[in-house]
RNA sequence: GGGUUAUUAGCUCAGUUGGUUUAGAGCGCUGCCUUGACAGGGCAGAGGUCACCGGUUCGAAUCCAGUAUAGCCCA
């Protein structure tokens, strides 16, 4: 056993990751072993770490390093994203500081940009991941837009047209403005604002009447093809059939019926703008309306917007407010509160917009995911995530897989001159199949999740001998807020091109958030960097602090105490070892005292491991690690070591020495998922080993139970020792007092703790008397009462105040047990064991109300 | 508006398909402990009518219905 120094886990955890990157123990081949497989949820190639992946890969590292403890060929595969919209508006922000126009630049020109600014700053994420630990096989990392995903993905897309499975429409999209994109309903966040509704009048064509029309939208009046009222509402029942000139514009529009228009809200009266509402679309199309775009893409209006063309939407809508007040068909104005959808990449308030973009037809593939799901063929965790899932997959819509940007996967569709359009792999292949001598493809791409759907199964290269060891994969750990995004487009991916599923179980992990609940993020400045919290705290102690408090699925509350609390139970693991590196061994027999300890230890680990076992095939790694806290903190340190503990120059046997330090190795490596630098140091310092021995291989400990009748018996012990500690600190007699403990001839005390019992009490003797003394303190403990005779410190006034509080409560106790006991129908209907286990309570609660009441009447003689 | 999940000690959460002492843990809190593993520590203790109101049952934190409050997702 090597000498230690202070516990530094700095220079611990350099020292290790560095090792283990030297030997590849973290490289998986195909070999004879059964795999365990985790595919990364790839972060943003130009990110960096937050604690949302801190947590989600402490998870993934946990799962992947007792995996491979247990025997399996455990790969974790890494990699990065291209993430389109968020890298492309990095770049084209950096260029601006440039003083360079995206504009001006050739969609080449702009790619090489943008591959410079990805291999600058590129990986930095996965460079940090290495710092909490992460055992990744970094021989696989892969990225979204490399060479053998990119393949793979055009293949899709060609695939999924010639199954008639992509087209190409005019569809309503939500038009982000200032990325200049559609994005998907998903990247749309629709939050409550503060916004007006404004009251105009309509004039009924060839009468002086006018029509109240509301809106939040004034400035879309010059898209207005229609007024929609509800057909029973009384109110406008003459108006049917009429006509309406729209104001400033004096254009003549229909008023038309559809019960789709609520009479409470608003006037009742309904603009239709079927450009530029997603609703008054479907109500457009029902009635044919003309469909007038008035905007451009940066959604300013166009020629349809007259004098205010060129008018950014806001200040047209300023505008067109007052050229109305000051034509007298402006009525009134209210505040309101609404919903409006947001960017999620630029918070550009999205704009309904017709344009012509590529879809995928989802229904068909939806159902194989949906009968997955529900045969648990892929099991998420927690379980009503399915819910989520399948509410949204039974309710699927189509899904815009084009993006306006350069950089990504460009659609790989070609057209000529004369509107024909292919979708093909090369230039070639296009001008082949329209018949002609010049094509021009496609200048979009395709959505980024269009790439990272394909994930589980792309990572492996198309290496057909790798896919078939190690795909399907085990398990996938990522947010619940990409279950749509990503986890069930996934689902889908898998069984549409592979026929399996691309893994068997889903972890979800929730949000980080601070203590009042917000999300961690960089703009309100709430999130600590988790690379300062492991240079304070250590990776070890950071990785038990966020695993600490993270049950699956839910949010996770974090703050620094928690790492705090992580770092003291990495200090604490250290001492005990420095401790038991600081003992002695002589050569005297194993004591009776060593021998129980040591069973009771051994049988203690095995019995945590069925709970600890049981929680990490559940995913309750919270739990998990709670166990294995308690285990080795109180059980272990407080518990064990302490009973093993010699006297000051006194020796410890031989064999207790081992066995202690067995049982510390196996300690080390139950430890070892969730503190891998620590345990790998302690386990390598414990023992010699060999040159490329390493715990990261050390076989997960199966230990069994031999003697459950010790862990009852020491429960005993414990109480008894808890007993005697109480009543020195209730009655302040300190700890270096020695006191002596008397109990009853033939009372059910066993004798085989009591030299324990004496040391971790501070006791000098433990005798059966014939009678016991008055002037003492007494508890009960396992049916039997413990004395303390201590005249100096007994009150003996107290001490029957106390006894009669207890007194109380036990007959109390009772009393609810004879209820049931004396309730035929409970007799007669509950399980035996049930009654049993009553019956039990009732025998003990009485025999405890004897031995109270003869002390009270012992105590009030005196 | 629709869907979904919650509500248990000061805080964060367990409570495994209704029964294991009239509810547990971690942190926090209170008191005591100054010498060699660790004060980044030790020992002990206090704290909850399980949101509310009904119902089912021999028995409910647990199942059912309703109410209130909160969160998340979707429109």
């Amino acid at each position: 056993m090597r000498e230690i120094g202070k516990y530094t886990p700095g220079e611990i955890e350099s020292k290790w990751y560095q090792r283990w990157l030297d030997a590849k123990h973290f490289h998986a081949g195909v070999n004879e072993k059964e795999p365990y497989t985790i595919v990364i949820p790839p972060p943003n190639v130009t990110g960096v770490l937050h604690m949302g992946h801190m947590l989600n890969n402490t998870i993934q590292d946990v799962l992947i390093r007792r995996a491979r403890m247990l025997g399996l060929n455990a790969c974790w595969v890494p990699g990065t994203d291209h993430a389109s919209i968020a890298t492309e508006a990095k770049v084209v922000r950096r260029l601006r500081e440039q003083g360079i126009k995206k504009s001006d630049l050739s969609r080449d020109e702009f790619l090489k940009h943008a591959w410079d600014w990805t291999d600058e700053y590129g990986g930095k994420i996965l460079k940090q991941l290495r710092r909490i630990g992460a055992s990744c096989d970094w021989d696989r990392t892969a990225f979204t837009l490399d060479e053998d995903r990119s393949k793979q993905v055009i293949d899709v897309f060609i695939d999924l047209h010639q199954k008639g499975m992509i087209y190409r429409g005019l569809r309503m999209v939500n038009w982000d403005p200032v990325a200049l994109t559609a994005v998907s309903d998903e990247e749309v966040i629709h939050k409550e604002e503060n916004s007006r509704m404004y009251y105009m009048s309509y004039q009924i064509e060839g009468s002086d009447e006018l029509l109240q029309v509301a809106t939040t939208r004034p400035e879309t009046i010059f898209g207005d093809s229609a007024v929609c009222v509800n057909p029973d509402d009384d109110r406008y029942k003459h108006l049917h059939g009429k006509r309406v000139l729209v104001p400033l514009v004096g254009r003549s529009v229909p008023i038309i019926t559809d019960d789709y228009v609520d009479i409470e809200f608003g006037t009742g009266a309904l603009k239709v703008t079927p450009a530029h509402d997603q609703n008054d679309n479907m109500l457009g199309e029902k009635h044919g309306l003309e469909v007038i775009d008035i905007f451009d893409q940066h959604a300013s209006l166009n020629e349809h917007g007259g004098v205010f063309s060129g008018l950014d939407r806001f200040e047209a809508r300023k505008r067109v407010v007052k050229a109305l007040e000051d034509e007298g068909l402006l009525i009134e104005t209210k505040d309101l509160r609404n919903k409006v959808g947001r960017s999620e990449r630029t918070d550009a308030v999205i704009e309904p917009r017709l344009s012509m973009q590529w879809f995928l037809k989802m229904a068909d593939l939806a159902q194989p995911a949906i009968d997955g799901v529900k045969k648990k063929d892929v099991t998420l965790h927690p379980p009503h995530a399915e819910k989520t899932y399948l509410h949204w997959m039974e309710n699927i819509k189509d899904w815009c897989v084009s993006r306006q940007l350069w950089w990504g996967h460009r659609i790989p569709a070609w057209y000529d001159d004369k509107g024909g359009v292919t979708v093909c792999r090369t230039k070639e292949e296009a001008i082949a199949a329209l018949g002609t001598t010049e094509v021009l493809q496609d200048e979009d791409v395709m959505d980024t999740w269009f790439s990272s759907w394909l994930w589980p199964y792309s990572v492996f290269s198309g290496n057909q001998e790798e896919e078939e060891y190690f795909y399907p994969t085990n398990t996938l750990v990522t947010g619940q807020d990409i279950i749509f995004f990503w986890v069930a487009r996934m689902v889908m991916a898998g069984y549409e091109f592979k026929g399996k599923r691309p893994f068997k179980d889903v972890y979800f992990t929730g949000m980080v958030r601070d203590k009042k609940r917000r999300k961690m993020s960089k703009s309100l400045g709430n999130s600590p960097d988790p690379l300062d919290l492991i240079d304070k705290y250590g990776a070890d102690g950071v990785r038990v602090g966020m695993l600490m408090t993270a049950p699956a699925g839910n949010d996770l509350l974090f703050e620094e105490d928690l790492c705090t609390q992580g770092s003291f139970f990495a200090n604490k693991v250290w001492n005990a070892y420095r401790l038991v590196g600081m003992w002695e061994a002589g050569a005297q027999d194993l004591s009776k005292s060593e021998e129980l300890s040591i069973s009771w230890m051994k049988n203690r680990i095995a019995e945590s491991l069925v709970q600890l076992n049981n929680s990490f095939d559940k995913f309750r790694l919270s739990e998990a690690l709670m166990t294995t806290y308690k285990l080795v903190w109180d059980d272990f340190c407080s518990w064990y070591l302490e009973m093993l503990k010699p006297a000051y120059g006194d020796k410890i046997s031989l064999v207790a020495l081992d066995e202690t330090k067995a049982i510390f190795n196996t300690l080390l490596e139950i430890m070892h998922p969730f503190m891998p630098f620590i345990t790998e140091e302690l386990w390598q310092s414990l023992a010699v080993r060999a040159q490329d021995e390493t715990i990261n291989f050390a076989p997960w400990p199966v230990k069994e139970i031999t003697d459950s009748q010790i862990l009852k018996d020491f429960t005993l012990f414990t109480e008894v020792v808890t007993g005697i500690r109480t009543v020195r600190n209730e009655n302040g007699i300190a700890p270096k007092e020695v006191l002596h403990v008397e109990i009853a001839h033939g009372s059910a005390h066993s004798s085989v703790f009591d030299a324990l019992i004496m040391k971790l009490a501070n006791v000098g003797s433990i005798n059966p008397v014939n009678e016991v003394q008055k002037s003492a303190f007494s508890f009960v403990a396992g049916g039997v009462n413990y004395t303390i005779p201590a005249d100096a410190f007994v009150d003996v006034e107290e001490e029957i105040v106390k006894l009669e509080q207890e007194l109380d409560y036990t007959r109390g106790f009772l009393k609810s047990v004879d209820k049931k006991l004396s309730n035929e129908r409970f007799v007669a209907g509950a399980p035996e064991a049930v009654v049993a286990s009553e019956l039990k309570k009732k025998t003990d609660a009485e025999g405890k109300i004897q031995i109270i009441t003869d002390r009270l009447i012992a105590l009030k003689e005196s």
